[in-house]
DNA sequence: TAATGTACCCATACATCATAGGGTACATTA
DNA sequence: TAATGTACCCTATGATGTATGGGTACATTA
C-alpha cells in the first residue's frame, strides 16, 4: 500500500487520499478486509495533517469503501469493488443542473439562484464538515 | 411616487427599489400604465448608480410588474397587481429545498453540495448578471 | 439635440467558503 | 500504558461571488 501525495496538485490532499485508495481497491491491491495504515501513522508518512486523512477516512466510510473498527483500525469494506466505482457527485450534479436548468429557463438569474442557494444551505444548518 | 433608499441597510440597494416599487403597486399608489421616473432620473434623486436602479427594473420587468418601452420611458404593467405578488424566488427555493434536503439525507457534505453546485452553475456558463 | 433603455469595459469592498494545519482531549480496548 | 477513531477549539490562505460604482457608447425617437 503506498500513497503518492503531490502538495502542488491542485486536486485538494484529502480528495488524492480517496482516490488513491479507490484505485488500489479496483485494481486488487486492497482486498476485502485489508487493513488500512491508521491515520495518524499515514498522515505521518505522507507528511500532512491527521486531520486531512482523517476527512479522507470519514468520506470513503460513508461511500462503504472502508470500515473503521473503533480502537482495532480501519479496514477495506467487504463491498469495497462495487462501491468504490458509485460516485454520490455525478448524483449530486445531474440533481442539480435538472434544477438550475428549469430556473434559467424561467429567466432567473444566476445571482437569484445563488442567493436561493445560500439561504437554503444557512437555514436549515447541519453540524460538521 | 417616493422611493425612501437606506444605504446601511443590509437589504442590496436594488431589492429596495423593488420592493417599494412592488409595493406602491399592490397598495394602489401605482396604477396599471403609471409612468415611473426614468432610470438616470431616478438614480440621480435617490444618490445611487444608475446600473442599480436598470438592475431593479430589469429584474421588475422580468416579473411582468413594469413594462419599458424604449425611448418613451417604463411604466407599470397592465396585470402588475397580481404579478408583483408571486414570487419566482419562493419556487426557486422551494425546488432547491427539495433536492437538497435528499443530498443530506444521503450524507451528502455541505461542502460537496456547495462545490457541484458552483459546477453546474460554472460550466453551463449564460451571459449576464 | 436631448432623452430613453440598454450594453459593454473597468474596478473595489465585502462576505462566504474550502482547504489545510496546530493543538488538545475523549472513550474504548488490547 | 499505548493505540484506535473521533471531536472540539482556533488560525490562515486562497478562491469566488455580490453589490456597487465610474465611464463610455449605442439606436431610437420626439
Amino acid at each position: 500500500m503506498e500513497i503518492q501525495i503531490d502538495i502542488d496538485d491542485k486536486v485538494p490532499l484529502f480528495t488524492q487520499v480517496m482516490e488513491q485508495i479507490k484505485q488500489a481497491v479496483s485494481s486488487g491491491d486492497l482486498a476485502a478486509g485489508s487493513p488500512l495504515p491508521a491515520i495518524r501513522q499515514l498522515a505521518s508518512d505522507l507528511g500532512i495533517n491527521n486531520k486531512t486523512v482523517a476527512k479522507a477516512y470519514r468520506l470513503l466510510e460513508r461511500d462503504n469503501v472502508i470500515q473503521t473498527k473503533g480502537y482495532r483500525g480501519t479496514f477495506i469494506h467487504p463491498d469495497a469493488i462495487e462501491n468504490c466505482t458509485t460516485d454520490l457527485n455525478i448524483w449530486v450534479t445531474t440533481e442539480l443542473t435538472k434544477s438550475i436548468t428549469a430556473f434559467r429557463h424561467a429567466n432567473v438569474t444566476d445571482s437569484e439562484i445563488r442567493i436561493a442557494f445560500a439561504d437554503v444551505m444557512n437555514t436549515n444548518e447541519t453540524k460538521g464538515n
